[in-house]
DNA sequence: GGATTCAGTGAACATCTGTACACCGAAAAT
DNA sequence: ATTTTCGGTGTACAGATGTTCACTGAATCC
């Protein structure tokens, strides 16, 4: 009757329960922001004691900390998963926002904690998401200058590009995680692709600033 | 000595502490979420105790909403007084840009309760916000549409674009007032006026979608 | 197989939370 | 001149908060 006794090592139990934690945290950040998380409601979901949580995190920050973490290695999945395929302009846009929205469906705990968090306080984690906010858009902005149609352009012009393409995107996503109708998220999905594909044709008729 | 003695009616000595009130919530609001926002902090930094509250708000909430009703009473004055001037699209986009960042940096606290809290939570507030930017940016779709230029695109075409403007603009707006420095400010106006005039190359090239 | 490590326990702490209640005193209404 | 209205006070309460401390018991090490 019993399902398994499954011998666990006693790593394996830790990792468990600490991944227990992150999925309780990101839960329960579903309803409420990072700074007004509890600790005590966040043991309690997680069915251990208060104090069992300091076996694996210092402070609640650090927490924050690693959600952060784990939403970025996600976005950075999707960027190399992106740069793989066929770099043709046109279909990079749709092909963007096509793995993009995938991701974001299969995710959203991460993606919502993300967009608001964002600009969410003053503290460790906001900080925190902006920077890599910044690592992302540097990198985007990279990927555009290796693509031959943009090749003239100066390192400005590709950040502003870069810039508008991960404000929309993150806009985007908020939209997405704060609306739960599948209806509601393929228009949300649509709107932001049209949106990308109209700033591409401003791009292309964009004639480069002096660096 | 006493500075004056002030003879002041019911009426108005209420309304001066509702006013502390609001105050007192978007300093407080400065450092955390609304949803963490505490009655206690609160009448203690307006100095009065806790009940008090009460005499001017039924619930904490009912606060949160004030906020967003003032906040937009600034957005919305902010789009008059762009509607007022030369409606030229080139000279549009500047004079846009240069108000919104006049505007914000004379009321940043609003504008970051704003941009905090769009995303910040299930809360009564937010939805507020994402309604209040709904009618926003419907208004300035029908702006757009307006324009001589922009004539012959249909009403999803403009609210494309307005959804872009918008998108940009809050986005510039909590970057703006997550940045102290002046510099840094003058560097995110410039920022978001260039990325402003790349979506309107975009949507001049752009080919109108079947309504 | 005995010693040690360590995730998780449970009670206790001082402090903070929102709200209820009876009350006060001055402005307003009669 | 008396009564009513009402913004603000002070006390009190039950519950939640983060953190401390000595502890248990099983997996790990030697």
């Amino acid at each position: 009757m019993t399902p398994t006794p499954e011998p666990e090592s006693r790593q394996e139990k830790k990792d468990r329960t600490r991944r227990a934690i992150l999925d309780a945290a990101l839960d329960l950040l579903a309803e409420s922001s990072f700074a007004a998380l509890s600790l005590r409601q966040l043991t309690k979901a997680v069915g251990i004691v208060p104090t069992a949580f300091y076996r694996h995190f210092a402070t609640l920050d650090e927490l924050g900390l690693a959600l952060v973490d784990e939403s970025f290695v996600s976005l950075r999945s999707m960027l190399s998963e992106v740069r793989r395929g066929d770099p043709r302009p046109e279909q990079l846009i749709d092909a963007s926002v096509d793995v993009l929205a995938a991701h974001l469906a299969e995710d959203v705990p991460h993606f919502r904690f993300i967009s608001r968090e964002r600009y969410g306080g003053a503290g460790a984690v906001s900080g925190a998401i902006r920077h890599e906010l910044d690592l992302f858009e540097r990198e985007l902005a990279r990927d555009l200058g290796r693509m031959p149609e943009l090749g003239a352009w100066g390192a400005r012009d590709l950040a502003l590009l870069a810039g508008l393409f991960v404000n929309l995107m993150v806009a985007a996503a908020g939209e997405f995680v704060s609306a739960d109708d599948p209806r509601a998220r393929a228009r949300i999905t649509e709107t932001v692709r049209h949106q990308a594909r109209m700033a591409v044709v401003g791009a292309a008729g964009w004639s480069p600033l002096p660096d």
